[in-house]
RNA sequence: GGAGAGAUGGCAGAGUGGUCGAUUGCGACGGUCUUGAAAACCGUUGUCUGUAACAGGACCGGGGGUUCGAAUCCCUCUCUCUCCGCCA
């Protein structure tokens, strides 16, 4: 969330930063600070009060020790007064504390100055793209077809064991998975990213933590009896292992990466967009997080972005990069690049990546702070991104690579795959 | 799952109703001494809120209560440790 000391000394640009980001409630900004003085106001009066208290407290302790029971007793009445003041004062600065809390998570993150205008996806800028789309052969298939045609992925099997959207990954199929996310986790480890097993179950704290709860709740599998949360990404553990902690300036930066599954209920989706490996609730991904120093946030991602550009490259996947647009963003962001591939038999761009900014909208909600040279405590920005999505990677490298013969392996994955073709 | 013990500042560890936001040690930082370093000695060293700046206020695992006054007493939750049981 954004800091209230933003919103009071830099009002303008935070409602300029809203607008762009197609935020429309924008009255809220003042009613926000409307409730934030009002609150000084009332906590000025209460901590009066409190005060008072205190002091009278201790005058009663001496006047007691000396034996002054009657001035003591009167004195006790003096306090009872300053307390039921102070008792209605506090519950009313619990109120508007909450009141204040309540209307700031409401807020996007700020997007960056280079984020450009638009409210659609159509308005995402493309920065780059790389490798060509192949002309595939005469008879080429999409992913689902080649999945049966090869027993690579079984869909109706794992609708009977659990339901749409988990399907079950069977020999080649369940090879090659295990092959790429070696691969993605040994290239992450090799660029100096340090490599963690998180839970993938959370408390619901940690869903605070990274901005799924509250708003985004209906988007993650519910454990109720225990009142934990499926992860939706690893980025949910990841981050949450720094929430309520202040760190010394030198341990920054921290790099992270790790394989989780992630779980998502994708309430609403249907057709095209959930054929195949397009969309599913269970699904594999190796994610990279970064924490930084404030004035070294914005090289992290654009070396994030490299590291990640590489990694598709390798993959030989025609990809674009793009930069996404004020109403395309996430919530939490301040700029974020999609990683797409192109799925050639479908003849339609898949993300396989994002990778974001978030400056320090998660750490303040978090908590998470180092003290910088100066002994000041100050906010770590977060940043984080996919490396990679494994159900689409899979499906553009079946549906792109797919000849007369068989499946081709990319020569990065053939050391982990143990062969070169998936053939009948 | 059963029984017991515990949770205090970066770490260790005192503190059982008032002068405790908290003894002390270690660590860290600054200084004296030294050619330099070590040692020794002196000093500083939590977070949040609040203010123009002071002041003021809150915080001893979380929440609630008793009291004029709570780290200290009571209730409750969470977590950790020890023993027993079960188990990949």
């Amino acid at each position: 969330m954004l800091t209230i000391q933003m919103l009071r000394t830099e009002k303008d640009k935070v409602v300029e930063g809203l607008k762009k980001k197609n935020f429309s409630d924008l009255s809220l900004v003042d009613t926000i600070l409307s409730i934030d003085e009002e609150r000084r106001k009332i906590q000025a009066e209460n901590d009066d009060y409190l005060s008072k208290i205190n002091l009278a407290s201790k005058e009663i302790g001496k006047l007691m020790g000396s034996g002054q029971k009657d001035a003591a007793e009167s004195m006790k009445q003096e306090v009872s007064n300053y307390k039921e003041q102070s008792k209605l004062l506090s519950d009313k600065l619990a109120d508007l504390e909450k009141q204040q809390h309540d209307a700031l998570v409401q807020l996007p993150n700020l997007p960056n100055a280079i984020v450009p205008f638009g409210k659609t996806p159509e308005e995402n800028e493309v920065v780059r793209s790389g490798n060509e789309i192949p002309v595939l052969y005469n008879g080429a298939q999409p992913h689902w077809e080649l999945c049966s045609k090869y027993n690579l992925i079984n869909f109706e099997l794992g609708t009977k064991i659990t339901g749409a959207g988990f399907p079950v990954y069977i020999n080649k199929g369940a090879r090659l998975q295990r092959a790429l996310i070696s691969y993605f986790l040994d290239y992450n480890t090799k660029a100096g990213y340090t490599e963690y097993q998180p839970p993938y179950v959370v408390n619901a704290d940690s869903g605070y933590g990274t901005g799924q709860l509250p708003d985004k709740e209906g988007q993650m599998y519910h454990v109720g009896l225990d009142d934990f949360y499926l992860i939706p990404t690893a980025e949910v553990p990841l981050t949450n292992l720094y929430r309520d902690e202040l760190i010394k300036e030198e341990e920054l930066p921290i790099r992270m990466t790790g394989y989780t599954p992630c779980f998502r209920r994708e309430a609403g989706s249907y057709g095209k967009d959930v054929r195949g490996l397009n969309r599913l609730h269970q699904f594999d991904k190796v994610e990279i997080v970064h924490f930084t120093k404030a004035e070294d946030s914005y090289a992290a991602l654009d070396a994030m972005v490299e590291h990640v550009e590489k990694l598709v490259q390798s993959l030989e996947l025609p990809y674009r990069i793009l930069r996404l647009c004020g109403g395309d963003m996430s919530f939490a962001s301040a700029l974020t690049y999609d990683f797409e591939v192109y799925s050639t038999a479908q003849q339609r761009w898949l993300e396989v990546s994002s990778v974001s900014n978030f400056e320090t909208f998660q750490t303040n909600r978090m908590k998470f702070r180092y003290k910088n040279g100066e002994g000041k405590t100050q906010l770590v920005h977060s940043l984080n991104g996919s490396s990679l999505a494994l159900p689409r990677i899979l499906a553009c490298l079946l549906e792109n690579h797919q000849t007369a013969d068989g499946i081709s392996i990319p020569k990065v994955l053939q050391p982990y795959f143990g062969s070169d073709l998936i053939s009948e």
